[in-house]
DNA sequence: GAACTATTTAGCAAAATAGCTAAGTATATA
DNA sequence: TATATACTTAGCTATTTTGCTAAATAGTTC
């Protein structure tokens, strides 16, 4: 599968979706991101790992705990990629997600 | 299903992507959509109500054909926003979904 | 209205997804 | 080294998704 790919499909589930919310704030360990939902740690533990093949989160070990943290870098390129890809220049001007209008 | 999930759910597709690729042209009529692609036509006719439900393309009737259109506002918007959401204002800035420079 | 064209809907099978519990791996600590 | 904690991997089930073909619907034309 390809990195696109990877990206929505990754995207398309609303748990995953909100992981990404809460690794927004700061990075954390696999248990608390788990904690905040209420399916089970081998659950959140597989979407993390999707997440990671997708390049939208990275993990590193911290003694005995795993901290993700949002990358939010890939998450801007592929789907700022594909929208540029699909929307007139104008659409995507329009909407909020532009920068400021005058620097 | 809200909004947002419908979005996600639509675009987790390679195939809906591509449709609204080709959709970003002109409007096309379902069997033009559908030549475009090896797979059967009531297999792009599910794939297009699935677009439309996600309020990503819209259709018409013109006489025997019915008409497909993107609509880019909306694609724009439930994209940007969740972009919007998850990325530091920064790393928006620094894609290239960003408008113009200076005005 | 009968036949033709364009498209959707229905119904089915195969594959993918997301959830669970149980078992395994890795690090920390007594 | 034994035990505890933090996570992941394996193996299973239920549900959803995607593809197909056949049948139904909508509009056009003779």
């Amino acid at each position: 599968m390809n990195s696109i790919s990877r990206v929505f499909k990754a995207l398309a589930d609303p748990t995953r979706r909100q992981i990404l919310q809460e690794l927004k704030q700061s990075e954390m360990a696999a248990g608390e991101i788990a904690a905040r939902f209420e399916i089970s740690g081998p659950s959140i533990s597989r979407h993390l790992a999707i997440l990671k093949s997708a390049d939208l989160v990275s993990d590193r070990r911290s003694g005995n705990h795993i901290l993700y943290r949002l990358e939010p870098h890939n998450l801007a390129n592929a789907v700022g990629d594909f929208l540029s890809a699909i929307c007139p220049t104008q659409v995507i001007q329009q909407h909020k997600i532009r920068s400021r209008r005058r620097t």
